[in-house]
DNA sequence: AGGGTGACGGGCC
DNA sequence: GGGCCCGCCACCC
């Protein structure tokens, strides 16, 4: 097994945790995934997620809270859609983060 | 082995 | 607020 595939699962295991009506930035999902200061991993594994995998990939915007994808592409208007059809919706661009960014709640301490 | 790149982000002007 | 830098992961020549 190639370290890569395990990190794979790590990052989408992470981005299966967004809850519906949520977002979260790239290094957030990274830091989540176990791969804090990492926020690349991220973005590779979402641009390398083929359709098909089920996963809320659209959850998953930028620090600045701007979706990272060309805004004249398919695929920015695509996320756009998902998300307004969770009610985050983008004002001058931008999902407001203060507001709609998931706050994991810490795993309650594990008692052996 | 070496060089370039990215669905990023923090630090610094 | 905006723009530039640069690092680090894994990838691709």
């Amino acid at each position: 097994m190639k370290r890569s595939d395990q990190t794979i699962e790590d990052i989408r295991a992470a981005v299966r945790r967004v809850p519906r009506g949520r977002v979260a930035t790239y290094g957030q999902i990274a830091k989540e995934a176990g791969y804090a200061g990492h926020p690349r991993l991220a973005g590779w594994v979402l641009a390398n997620t083929p359709p098909g995998v089920k996963l809320p990939w659209h959850r998953v915007i930028n620090a600045q809270g701007k979706i990272s994808l060309p805004p004249k592409s398919a695929g920015y208007r695509r996320q756009k859609q998902l998300l307004a059809d969770e009610g985050v919706l983008l004002i001058k661009s931008r999902v407001d983060l203060a507001r709609y960014q998931w706050k994991p709640r810490s795993e309650a301490p594990v008692l052996d």
